[in-house]
This record gives structure tokens, C-alpha cells and sequence, in this order.
DNA sequence: CTTAAATTGTGAAAAATATCACGACTTTAT
DNA sequence: ATAAAGTCGTGATATTTTTCACAATTTAAG
């Protein structure tokens, strides 16, 4: 809410840094340069000098920065000090391998409930979250303001209106459906068909460079 | 390999425009207006326009776009009469609930090998798709040049290097680990923790717009 | 202490992407 | 026929993102 100056495109890569951070905190290394970094998560030294600059000047030249002090930097400035629930739409396939994916290891975001429609599903647990009825969300849903959208895409729309209503501001949606949502409610979409689409496009389309 | 005079920003979006251009020849839809498509696919009309116009007049002023021929030409542009095979590596939680989706419905995409490494696994099929292993991958992968990538981050980049070997330029890595590989071949990658964060680190610290 | 090597932070430039806004043309209605 | 409404394609402009390149500073070595 405070610094809207961050670009967003700088914002999107700061989830990375903080796990290669954390990578790099956990094999012991005090201090690691944009070049190295770089080669870790494959962006331009340039880029990320220029990302981390627009939180101040936390490095030294000559030098390059601490990995202690970045990480623990990283750590509040993406709020993992505190831990995030999130809710699970839908335990289809792809649900339930989120769910025996322990998500976080290195994060703090928890998917702590789940929601489906089907009656055989509701009422049971997987890996110790429990699954509602989606009917019944104004009963369970709690504080929860980010949800996972896995449902069948027909579904998308009107389980979307469901979850704006009860108070649900983000959504990452897996689902191949672009939903209708008001301005106050943010959607990121995670559409495996286009991205393997996208792909097989570039490389029939693009020239491939030459190895080295 | 032909015309590389068109942005990646627009070729990334060609898979969606095909997917919806598709349900509105389904519904039976004539015609459609860039307004309509963006109402659509959530992305403005005039990106839209200008998307197309890459690819010469496809539209007629007063009039808007004729979906059975927009329709036709995307299916060639990104060659959907022709089945393009990719590879699963790694039939674990993620990899079977991709195995489990029909992938394809309306692309032309289709996994037809698997490979793992557990000895249980291999030998066997989920969906009608043969599980080899991944030691055997020179006897099994033919003529396969994509592979979607969802296996340990830790094995990544070893498996990764027997792709390479295997004539592999085209991967989707599901790992978080960000993978080293020769300059022929390509990358995508879609990464769940990273989008989570970033979705939430947007909603605590970009200002929501107000709803109309 | 002096010098060479390393590395940041950033102004400036370049590249990529998105949006505005309007002339030209088509369709539809009367 | 004529007028009104709708819509494309695109030059121009704005915005966003990336990259270059170097002065300033620190570290490390002799
Ligand atoms: N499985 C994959 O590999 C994969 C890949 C790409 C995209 N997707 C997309 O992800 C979504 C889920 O895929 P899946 O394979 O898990 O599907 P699935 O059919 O296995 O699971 C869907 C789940 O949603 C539940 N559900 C249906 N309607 C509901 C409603 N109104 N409210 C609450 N729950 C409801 C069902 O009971 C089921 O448990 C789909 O939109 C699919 O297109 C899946
Ligand atoms: N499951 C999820 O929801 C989820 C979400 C985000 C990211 N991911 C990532 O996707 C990847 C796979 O996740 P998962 O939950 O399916 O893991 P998993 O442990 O369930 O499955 C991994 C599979 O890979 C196989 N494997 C291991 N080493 C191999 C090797 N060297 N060669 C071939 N096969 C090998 C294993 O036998 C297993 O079948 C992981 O990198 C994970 O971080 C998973």
C-alpha cells in the first residue's frame, strides 16, 4: 500500500530472489554480486543492480551485498514474517497435487482450506486440510482473501461471484477461462494450454541462436 | 522460423485469442469486433487490433473480424493441423494430474511419452501413456522435441542435461530451480510459489482501484 | 601504502509494449 | 438514397522495461 514506485515488473521478480537468497543463506554464503546472482536466476546483473536499487542502496561497491542482510531484507519487504492463508478451490487433480505439495518450504503462504462441490469430497481432509462444501463458505472461509482457482473452467465465473462476495481480493486462477471480476479484486492467471502453445510457437517461428 | 518481425508480447497471446475464437465458433458466433473479443479475453481492443495487423488485414472496417476465417488462419499460423508430441518427465503428483487432463480439447498438443525414474513407475501407463525410463530415454524418445519438466528441483539440472542430449530445445520446467542449458534451447517457465507471492505481495502493496 | 581488480548505483539510451485517436470504409436503418 | 452507427488499421504518442557504460567506492594483493 505505501511505495506504488516499484514497477511491476521488478515486483514479479522479487519472489525469486528471496528463494535463490535463501538458497544461497542456507549453503553458508555471506556474500554473492549481481553477477552471480544473475547466473542463479538466469536475469541480467544490469537488472537486478536496478531492481534492488529502487530500495535504496543495499549494497556495497566493491564488494556486493550480504546475504544475511538481503534476505532478511526480502523477508519483511515480502511480508514473510507473517504467514499468509490461502483457500484451494476445487480437489480435482490438479487440487490435490497442490495440496500434497507442501508449498511453502521456503515461504509463508499456507493453503490452509479447501472448497468443492462434490459431497464425497466434502467433509474429508488431505494432507490435514480440511474440504468444505463451497456452499458453505460464509461459514468457513474466516479472514481468508486469496484463493486458488481449480475447477472446471464452465464453473470459473459463477464460483468467482461466490468468492468476490465472500471477500476474496486475489485470485490465482488455473482455470483456461479469463473471469469477470470488479476493480477491487486482483486475478493472476496460470494457463498451462498457452504457455506449451507459446512454446512450441516460438520455436517453430524464432530462430534458434547458436551454441557458444 | 519465417517472420520475426512479430512481438513475443503478441505471439504470447495468440494461444488465447485461438482458444476463444474457437468457443465463439462453437457458439456459432459469425462475427465479432475487437471490443467484443476484449470483453473476452481481458485485454484491450487496440492491442488486440494491432496484434492482428502483424499478420496483414484480417478484419473489415464497419464490420469486425469473420471467426470461421480468423479461426482458420490462427490454426495455421500456430499449426494446429499438425500433432505436435511433447514428453512428461517426471509422473509424480503434478505430472499425473497432467497426464489425467485431456490436455488438448481444442489444441493440438499432445503428451505421448512419459519418463520417471522409480522402477515402479516405470513399466507402466497412466491414461494410455507409457511410463519409460528415464535411463532408457534414447531407445523411447523418437522424434520428440518438447518436454514438460516435473520432477525434484534438485534433479533439474541433471535431467535437464539429458534432455539436451537427447535433442530435447523446447522446455515447460514446473521446477522452481531456474535451469542452465545450451543457447539452442528453450525455456519457459511456470512457477506456482512465485506467482502466489507476487499475487500477494501486489494486493498489500498496490492501492486497489475502486469499483465503478 | 599503493595499485589493480571488483562491483555497485544510476544517468542516459535503447528497446519493447501499450494506448490514443482518427480517417477510411462497411453495415444498418430509415 | 442518405444518414447514422460501428469498426478496422495505423501513425503518433505514451509508458514500461531493459540494457549500456562508467564514476565512485571498496576490497585484495603486493
Ligand atoms: N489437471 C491439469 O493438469 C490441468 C492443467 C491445466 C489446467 N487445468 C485446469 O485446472 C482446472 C482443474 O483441473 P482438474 O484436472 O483438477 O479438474 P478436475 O475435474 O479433476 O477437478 C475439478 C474439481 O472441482 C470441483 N468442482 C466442480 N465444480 C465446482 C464448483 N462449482 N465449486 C467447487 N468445486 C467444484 C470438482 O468436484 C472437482 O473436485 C480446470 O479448469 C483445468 O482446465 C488442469
Ligand atoms: N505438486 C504441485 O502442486 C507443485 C506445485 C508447484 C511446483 N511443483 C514442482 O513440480 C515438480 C514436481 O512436483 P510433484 O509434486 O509432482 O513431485 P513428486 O515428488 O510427486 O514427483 C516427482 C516425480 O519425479 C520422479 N523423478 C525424480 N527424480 C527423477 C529423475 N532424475 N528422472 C526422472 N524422474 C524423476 C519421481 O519418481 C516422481 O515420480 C517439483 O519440482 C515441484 O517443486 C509442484
Amino acid at each position: 500500500m505505501e511505495q506504488n514506485k516499484i514497477p511491476q515488473a521488478t515486483a514479479k521478480r522479487l519472489p525469486l530472489y528471496y528463494r535463490f537468497l535463501n538458497n544461497l543463506y542456507q549453503q553458508g554464503k555471506k556474500r554473492v554480486s549481481s553477477k552471480e546472482l544473475s547466473e542463479a536466476v538466469k536475469v541480467d546483473s544490469a537488472t537486478i543492480r536496478r531492481d534492488f536499487s529502487y530500495f535504496g542502496a543495499l549494497g556495497k561497491k566493491g564488494y556486493g551485498y550480504n546475504v544475511e542482510y538481503l534476505l532478511g531484507f526480502f523477508r519483511s519487504t515480502l511480508d514473510q514474517h507473517e504467514i499468509t492463508e490461502v483457500a484451494l478451490i476445487g480437489v480435482g487433480n490438479l487440487g490435490t497435487a497442490f495440496l500434497k505439495y507442501s508449498f511453502l518450504k521456503n515461504n509463508n503462504i499456507r493453503i490452509t482450506k479447501a472448497f468443492d462441490k462434490d459431497p464425497n469430497k466434502v467433509g474429508t481432509e488431505v494432507e490435514g486440510v480440511p474440504i468444505y462444501s463451497i456452499d458453505e463458505m460464509d461459514k468457513h472461509l474466516g479472514h481468508i482473501r486469496v484463493a486458488i482457482l481449480a475447477i472446471p473452467a464452465s464453473e470459473a465465473d459463477a464460483v468467482t461471484d461466490i468468492l468476490v462476495k465472500h471477500g476474496i481480493i486475489g485470485i490465482l486462477n488455473f482455470t483456461p477461462a479469463r473471469i469477470t471480476v470488479p476493480k477491487h479484486v486482483r486475478v493472476h492467471h496460470i494457463d498451462f494450454a498457452v504457455e506449451l502453445q507459446a512454446l512450441v510457437y516460438f520455436l517453430k517461428h524464432y530462430p534458434l541462436e547458436k551454441d557458444e
